[in-house]
DNA sequence: CCGCATCCCGTCCGATACTG
DNA sequence: CAGTATCGGACGGGATGCGG
């Protein structure tokens, strides 16, 4: 038995929040990028490769807002910005990290689940092709 | 400096797939009940009062698939389904209730921060009216 | 260099109605 | 009781183009 007692239901959705907000397609790989140390904008977009300007900029601005990563505006021409974590954002992900942990020991484990379950239901509809 | 260096981009998606399932509207909380014993499928509906059944059947079944939860078909009339965590599923909410302590814990911080944000930038348009 | 605005599509999710 | 089918709104997220 799990104990969670210790967790009513309305902080049950808050943390369900916060892991909807930080398990969206960019905020892991960014705050990765951002754990080594302060970035500029541009250096962002270069690692991460594939993401688009609008979603670089919308994430980085809700990580912002959470108080999770801090920006610093040098306003010369050109403009340059830069973003780091703050001390409560790396405070955040070592609870994440040992998420990260519990997922890299126990991926096959759902691999395998999820081929199971995949060869127990051989419905080829909602499963793309 | 988080240590990050453990783990590459790839482990890094992985992980926020499953945060992005885990983080889903109705996922915790039905792990969370689920957490107390096994359940029949219309006493978690009721526990969780606002869900459709649509969603929760989703949402079993998505655990399911991953190996979470184990569903019991008992073939009497009326029919009966009970759902239960299996091990792996009771193991993985360790992390997870690491991750919903510190939640606990620095929820006023992140909410100081939104409202430090909010005030800092006076945009009445995308904060809805 | 940095960021905003717009268009557009796919998916998520709720409401409702129907079946074994 | 447990589940499926369908519709429709809301939102996430990519592509492109414009403005400090």
């Amino acid at each position: 038995m799990i104990p969670t007692d210790t967790h009513d239901t309305g902080t049950c959705q808050r943390i369900s929040e916060l892991l909807s907000r930080i398990g969206d397609k960019w905020t892991l790989l960014i705050v990765r990028a951002l754990g080594q140390g302060p970035k500029r904008f541009s250096a962002l977009k270069r690692e991460l490769g594939s993401i688009s300007q609008k979603m670089l900029t919308r994430t980085l601005r809700n990580l912002e807002r959470d108080g999770f990563v801090d920006r610093k505006v040098t306003p010369v021409t050109p403009p340059q910005v830069e973003y780091a974590l703050t001390p409560l954002g790396m405070d955040l992900f070592r609870p994440i990290a040992a998420l990260a942990e519990w997922t890299f020991a126990h991926a096959d484990a759902i691999d395998a689940a999820r081929h199971a379950y995949d060869a127990r239901h051989p419905d080829p509809d909602h499963r793309a092709a």
